[in-house]
DNA sequence: CAGAACTTTCAAAAAATATTGAAAGATTAG
DNA sequence: CTAATCTTTCAATATTTTTTGAAAGTTCTG
């Protein structure tokens, strides 16, 4: 294979896969193009490399943007914008870590807080018990794996690493 | 706030909740329901309480089975099927990663794998191995990841509650 | 085996999401 | 200030995903 077929492959993929993990699939394609790409590249080249419109362009860009997955770069001398993708594994992990415990953790727990308040005279003692209960354990649960995250958000690859190391250990 | 109100409203927040995990509404909604129901439903209870077809419940209970959350029952002297969910957080916790696994990680890694096998003489030699670097370093934290994964599925809570304490402590 | 009681399937319809492109908004240069 | 160049917005359109419901399939009962 070569390297501008296996470029486009590796877009054509990743678009494929941002579907599964709720991205729609452009998003993930101009991903893909930025970080293959060695230069920063304006809104017209990712237009025209993925045959897509300039409002669809903008706007994933900008979502992009919004995760802390991509940059926009002057150049000197030049009118108009760049973008360029975050290449660091790290970084990148980091930032999707963040914006999915945004989106996805803390609103369970807001949710799972506002059951909380139950006053019920009416109701069934044991159902109720139950009921709390179960509440509180995905409180419980949720919490622990957010709290990871923000770990992770906030530690460096170094102690990553090394809890990987640990981990697998055992 | 009364136990039934509550409820619902659980069961309608899952629900929203559901879009921003890649799931759809009715199947988190009908997950939602049968978490919070002391008792097993048959298809017909979900249908009515939910509002929703006979084929869209068939096929919601049928993912959640798929993933591992629900479960079919059989009462004896009964005709018809019982569905139940599983409540134990641990175990909801580790069906879901271990679906998401299946459905985010592994593609990834295959589609990398892919990559290796570029044989571009004509290439810019700086471009071709700049893109293979950045590969090989999406693969390598990807399988990280993929392996946590891996040992979370076959672990057991307590453990689980053991790595979480060290990793605090830090 | 026939009929009743359920469950599953799937093509068509509806709903939700993503995309387009033209127009409006900015920003810079002259 | 005006024109030129580039970016953003958004209503209309297209695409994708979900839902429906009737028909076909299954399994049990007598």
């Amino acid at each position: 294979m070569e390297l501008k077929e296996a470029k486009e492959q590796f877009i054509m993929s990743w678009g494929a896969l941002g579907s599964n993990w709720g991205v729609s699939k452009t998003m993930a394609q101009v991903h893909a193009l930025l970080m293959v790409s060695n230069a920063p590249l304006s809104a017209d080249e990712v237009m025209e490399q993925l045959n897509i419109s300039r409002g669809n362009a903008n706007m994933n860009l900008r979502a992009l943007i919004d995760w802390g997955l991509v940059e926009k770069i002057h150049k000197l001398g030049e009118r108009r914008e760049f973008f360029q993708a975050e290449k660091d594994m790290w970084k990148i992990a980091t930032r999707i870590a963040s914006e999915r415990r945004k989106r996805e953790l803390q609103p369970i727990l807001k949710v799972v807080d506002q059951m909380k308040e139950i006053e019920d005279k009416q109701a069934d003692k044991a159902e109720l018990d139950a009921f709390k209960k179960q509440m509180t354990e995905l409180e419980n649960f949720t919490g622990r794996v957010d709290r990871i995250f923000d770990r992770l958000d906030r530690a460096d690859e170094r102690w990553f690493t090394g809890l990987l190391t640990k981990i697998m250990k055992r």
